[in-house]
DNA sequence: AAATTTAAAAAAATCGATATTTTTTTAAAT
DNA sequence: ATTTAAAAAAATATCGATTTTTTTAAATTT
């Protein structure tokens, strides 16, 4: 076997399967078997194994008993629940980078928004080039936290929430305007205005997930079909 | 051979990890070789690769590349950042719970209290019992929180806090009444009055820390030799 | 005949032993 | 003292054996 790059095979598969399910490749709540995963990851069985369980740890996969390893299903009630805490944990990360924040952090602040605006128009296209620059600009943003944890769980509930979002591409709220929401954010943060950036950050996750839920809400009507 | 509960084995040594890393019975950083794992814990490889994935999942444990595992390092820092988000998602899930809760929680919230009060006193005799008490005295308070990512998240944090504490046993704060403490929580979550039960908890949760911190400064001090 | 139970077969998950890499250690040589 | 080469140790992956669950089909009961 010859070596892809310096991951073992259990990252690779555990990366390549993470994605699958951020992505809605693997849908929610479906059954992993691992000889179905085996020929489509083209790996061993332990590697996969060893890639579920830390999935499981991280919460992206469930596990019963003897009785293997499932997509971690999403729910309406879910969804509500992470938003909760995403609005108050990235507004935490927010103040936080606000308060510690240097020039080169403003800087890269300004680059990844214009580099996200550049694109902001063809976002059906390229979409996974603006939710990779999207993802980038809000990172950018709170680079100068310097709390570890509240950075860790916070990506977490990113990418769980990325699992709805991408669920529902196809849903596209005309009205508004995604890159004001995030120059908003950006002048305010650049201001070093915490409270108005919390609430710019606020209402833009609101804003999002107000349209992530309706398309779940939709798609979850046509497979009751 | 002959299974010993419901669980499989990957599970059983999953569990059976964690206690020994919470506990400090593995030392913070120390390696982890699968073949004296193996020993101590009568299992065969692949059971333990599962679990000390599935920990590396949940942060208990670190990886690197193809050099194994390692318990996750404790530091100070860390555990200032594990305190300030701590107490941000305690009383968050404070605050819910008062709202949520009915006659049976209120009821369970007096049992645990009263549970606990009653070996308050020895606490370093039967430490094992007091901390599991105090554990469900806690959790007995934000039970009617319905937010199961904002639960499993809180109770991560207090497991890793948990390792701080389990290090400094020997350390004890003559001057504090733990039990008032936990006394003023319960009667204002009684109360219904969220304010007064988030600022007795934050207080409870400083106050704590900071017995932690000198103990584990102590620590790291005598290590230094 | 339909529904439930029981038994057998198939599929899947879990585990342990072994083989292959990769890293670390040790010792010799520059 | 630093570098290089060989040996040992450790980590990772593959394979096959065992156990458990799920499916299928037959038998019994209603």
């Amino acid at each position: 076997m010859a070596k892809t790059n310096g991951k073992t095979l259990s990252e690779s598969a555990c990366d390549a399967l993470r994605l699958d399910i951020i992505r809605g490749h693997l849908e929610p709540g479906a059954k992993l078997r691992i000889e179905e995963l085996r020929q489509h990851y083209a790996t061993g069985a332990s590697p996969l194994r060893e890639a579920l369980n830390r999935l499981a740890g991280e919460g992206f996969v469930t596990t019963e008993g003897q009785r293997g390893f499932r997509v971690a299903p999403l729910s309406l009630k879910d969804l509500q629940d992470i938003t909760r805490l995403r609005i108050m944990l990235e507004c935490e990360a927010i103040s936080e980078s606000i308060r510690h924040g240097d020039d080169e952090w403003e800087a890269n602040i300004v680059a990844a928004f214009h580099r996200l605006s550049k694109i902001e128009s063809d976002r059906e296209h390229g979409f996974a080039q603006w939710e990779s620059r999207n993802q980038e600009f809000h990172e950018a943003l709170i680079a100068a936290c310097d709390s570890a944890w509240l950075l860790k769980i916070r990506r977490l509930l990113y990418e769980q929430h990325k699992r709805y979002r991408l669920i529902s591409i196809l849903e596209h709220d005309e009205t508004r305007d995604v890159n004001a929401e995030h120059e908003a954010i950006m002048r305010a943060v650049l201001n070093r205005d915490e409270a108005t950036a919390c609430a710019a950050t606020e209402s833009h996750i609101m804003r999002t997930v107000e349209t992530t839920r309706l398309a779940f809400g939709h798609l979850q009507a046509a497979k009751a079909d």
